[in-house]
DNA sequence: TATGAATGAGATTTCATTCAT
DNA sequence: TATGAATGAAATCTCATTCAT
């Protein structure tokens, strides 16, 4: 008689809401999505949807919350944890999460945050402290690492380590709107400008 | 007495329905814009601007249309004319470009295109062909020159010369959703981006 | 020099208008037809049709009005000159009027006033006066002189000459309803129905 | 104190609003009624109703289905299940049935069904397949027993079973049309045709 | 908790009609 | 006469949100 239909509980709702709304928010934007769809992909009714999330605009919020600040973690705790040189480490962690990231759902998120963000000032400030600005310290501190073991020369880099992620949002922004028309071997892209990046900052390349 | 109800602008209407458009699209996003609010702004009943575009995706479309190409010609035909070489370029003309564009109104349609471009795939296609890779194109063009001239080494940049957009995009999206949180330079980001790109690939830095 | 364009003068107006206002509501129906296509069809501007037509209304009541009373008329003519038999009419120019009417363009001015009779009280009330009282008069005098002549028995079709309409109308319907799902060979129905007229109302058919 | 906002009928609605539409439909007209009108006559929001009815043509469907098909299937049961003789079956049931129509609600319908009919061609399908062809099948049953009994001659009444429609639906017509201006006597009107039928089909009358 | 019937505001679009030109 | 730009009312339909059950 475990009716298994009724094994989900009170505690993986949330969850399985926000994944519910990332799904369909992805595929068809927020202001497109009506809550009924999102509702139904989860397996529950409007009203209960309505129970843990007073608007669709906090609902919202949540899937951004849920989905986006887990991966910067693991990031951040990789370049802190890490003993690998500036070089090694862009070359292999960075590059592999670089690469990753225009390829994964996430993707659909980036664009989220950029078609919602100025509705949302206080998501995107939650996003800047939770998550951009801590990732950009962590590169920073990384960079910095490097110049005072002389691996690399001080550089305008440090300033804006923003230069090491642009890459990385044009070739998620690529493949969520030129890629069907036009394709970018975003693998190729992102390499390339570590390669730039790195063949101009590194000493001894006499 | 009572102003005449009609202006008759037939020559001056569609584009005082773009500008308009352009202005509330980019405070409200496309989706949340009632076609009313455009023609409001415009001063004209909700029925007129039916008379010009069949559909609100029209009006869209000839907003990021109008808007959107007159710039790129004008960058294409400055490459192509150009006599300078790849530095002087760059760090000119290109320069002066790129750095205007995050502050220009422009941005929001950046903002419009990363938006609603996946539910649009003829308005993505049309700004693939007529003016990204039309930029691009001549971005490559300048490169190859320099190389040929021996101004600059062969390198991965003639291949991707998004390379040199990536910054500008950066850019205008941070000016969109972060700058209220987090001032970010972009002058100065954009320039340190040129300087990186300058220095790995211009010969004779021995 | 002749400009031909122009030929056509104020007089023929309102017949253009008609004719066009004509089909385009056969086909389309009479809300469903936007006065500019009526207009565009008559090859005029919407503003010149209110000048001649002071509402949508009135253009209507105007269509019916010039397609149908002409050819009653006829009918009518012919009944009252003609010193055919009573059976010789029927077969004969009854017939082929009846059997023509649900072919003809005028089977749609049939569904019009039947659907939008109801509306138009005064549009029913002119057609009653004008066309129907005027037909059915009219056969009722040339059964009345059968009769008299002996050709035929009294009996109650003289009192309901709608007897004799009856079948044309089914056929009209029909083919504007029923005719793409099930054919009926209007022709052979209509004939048919005189048939069991004329063998119920002969004499001497002992 | 404030009475509920809800009622919370999910059976009855859907006959509420049939029945609601078959009242605002009969006296305006499909298109010149507003979704609205219709909503308000059953009591409740427009949004309701598109709960029940994906689109007002949906409904119109309903509203001819709901009302239609359950006097039809009576009708055939009724001569299928009768050993009445042609005669006392024409006189007595059809006679009946027949007379009622043009006074019945129904007799609104038919002119939808005219009106509409031909924007609408899976209803006119629907209408032939489960509501006339069944009738003049039966129709047609009934008249062949009579052959094969002998109570009646062969004739093309069999082949056109339409003919004892025909001013039935004359009728239904003339009350909707042409009532107000000239009084017909429907009873007596479809009575003389059954006469007539009668007079020309039976046997024995030498 | 959980449902989903019900609401009502608002969005897009159409079109009869007017009137400056 | 003739045009067609312009209006504004209205129509269909959607959907976030509520709340009786």
């Amino acid at each position: 008689m475990a009716r298994t239909r009724y094994r989900r509980r009170k505690q993986d709702r949330p969850a399985e809401l926000t994944e519910a709304a990332m799904l369909e928010f992805s595929s068809n934007g927020y202001d497109a999505t009506p809550v009924e769809a999102v509702a139904k992909r989860a397996g529950v009714s409007k009203g209960l949807l309505y129970l843990y999330f007073k608007t669709k605009e906090d609902l919202f919020k949540a899937v951004v919350r849920s989905f986006v600040a887990p991966r910067v973690d693991a990031l951040v705790t990789r370049i802190d944890d890490t003993d690998l040189g500036v070089e090694e480490f862009l070359r292999g962690p960075f590059l592999e999460t670089a690469r990753e990231l225009p390829r994964s759902r996430v993707r659909h998120l980036v664009r989220l945050m950029i078609a919602e963000g100025p509705k949302h000032p206080d998501l995107t400030r939650w996003y800047w402290e939770n998550v951009l600005s801590k990732a950009l310290d962590a590169l920073q501190r990384l960079l910095r690492r490097g110049v005072q073991s002389g691996e690399i020369a001080p550089s305008a880099i440090e300033k804006f380590p923003q230069l090491l992620l642009s890459p990385v949002m044009f070739s998620v922004v690529w493949m969520l709107i030129m890629q069907p028309h036009h394709k970018l071997d975003t693998d190729a892209f992102i390499g390339a400008h570590v390669d730039l990046v790195l063949s101009a900052i590194k000493k001894g390349e006499t």
